[in-house]
DNA sequence: TGTTTTCATTGATCGAAATCAAGTCGGACT
DNA sequence: AGTCCGACTTGATTTCGATCAATGAAAACA
């Protein structure tokens, strides 16, 4: 991390609608501000490794860390994608274990850390942020297995639609969005390659969704529903 | 649940050996046993199903449970299997919400089931329960991105030899082991059709590992983690 | 503005595993 | 023991997506 501070003014807002933070009492969230440190990284730095000792809790503020899993000869696997509010999941390690993945930011990215041991001690004397980490390890528990389920069921463009609807406002309605990452990263996450994303965006083209850059628009998400 | 019951002094005895409990003080202990009621299981049996509200949590005191998701057209991916003394980490919504999954009972087995409000109020009392169920997640998420990655880095034999090796005691010392449960079982918690266990395991003869029934014998657990 | 580099698309090929379809084994039961 | 039924295995086929290779499009940069 290249450079620590105390939070700012902006960074304490962003952190006070953060997942986390949103459900705590008041002197819960004075708490945790009291031990934040705001880092920001440059794309492609580490913020931790698979199998360090796990010593921090960290939440994004701003841009996207990118958490996989090596394998012995060098091969990426993502298993999440966290954006701005979110807490690492992988980094919630309460009882002195080693981190379980390799968090990586995937653009310049600004991420608020708290030491595990005081976020231990403070949880410890306040249940409220104990149950809120707990809440929110429940919800990307949920996630992971929506994931995995994902994977087992669905091929490679029907797992793309059901992204893509996942992240437009609902209703049968025409709708266009903007991707708020890179394709690469976009096929990472769902677990393809970037061709495998590339082709299933070309197939969808003759369901009525339309991919120029980062622009999607799709023409009905009802019809896409039933790929 | 066909029956419910208070806990006996088996029950006590196994629950208090169980992961969520073995780490919490004697206060929270009896607090939880409480309100423990124990529940017994045919094989099928469904425990929760995807989508129902949340108001139990679940611990396996013996026996297998399968956890599940479903796809439109009734495929089934599993996504995490539970044995004696797993908290069942889709039961652990702490916040009103819905199961993320369906739980069914592999073969008979028996249930301790906690009232969900009431977990919830004895947290928010007592930290170390709130702390405790924070970790037990925590290991969950962290067995769930192990799987994710397992399923996308690796091919069926790999994915085999490292459940093989994962269950056996270590070392580079032969060993033999009885799998616990049904062939099928493990193909689904693999992500394979049985099928493909089947060619695994014949794939995997020719590397030292025989089968015969449940009974599995590994000549050389070094040998195997090179595949 | 042009140059360079990174990212995305498209094509061709290959390999892994799902699926479909028999067949075999093994245990439970009469 | 014989029979039955579910679990497992084996074979043939097909589909999906990874990989390799080459091109095309966009950002980033000077």
């Amino acid at each position: 991390m290249n450079r620590l501070m105390k939070p700012g003014a902006r960074e304490r807002e962003t952190l006070l609608n953060a997942g986390l933070l949103s459900v705590l009492g008041v002197e819960s969230v004075a708490a945790m501000m009291e031990i934040a440190a705001i880092g920001n990284l440059p794309a492609r730095q580490m913020l931790f490794r698979e199998g360090e000792p796990a010593d921090m809790l960290h939440c994004v503020l701003s841009g996207y860390m990118r958490v996989y899993k090596l394998d012995p000869d060098g091969r990426e696997a993502d298993v999440e994608l966290y954006g701005p509010g979110d807490l690492i999941g992988a980094s919630v390690v309460l009882d002195g274990g080693r981190y379980a993945a390799t968090a990586q930011a995937a653009e310049p990215a600004l991420i608020a850390r708290f030491d595990l041991k005081r976020v231990r001690d403070i949880a410890g004397r306040r249940p409220d942020l104990a149950i809120a980490l707990a809440s929110a390890l429940s919800a990307q528990l949920s996630r992971a297995f929506a994931n995995l389920a994902d994977d087992r069921l669905h091929t490679a463009p029907q797992r793309v639609a059901r992204h893509l609807l996942a992240h437009c406002p609902v209703e049968g309605k025409p709708t266009s969005f903007r991707l708020p990452y890179q394709k690469s990263l976009l096929a990472g996450k769902l677990g393809l390659a970037p061709e495998a994303l590339s082709r299933a965006f070309s197939l969808l083209r003759s369901h009525g969704v339309n991919v120029r850059g980062r622009l999607v628009h799709i023409d009905d998400p009802e019809a896409l529903r039933r790929i």
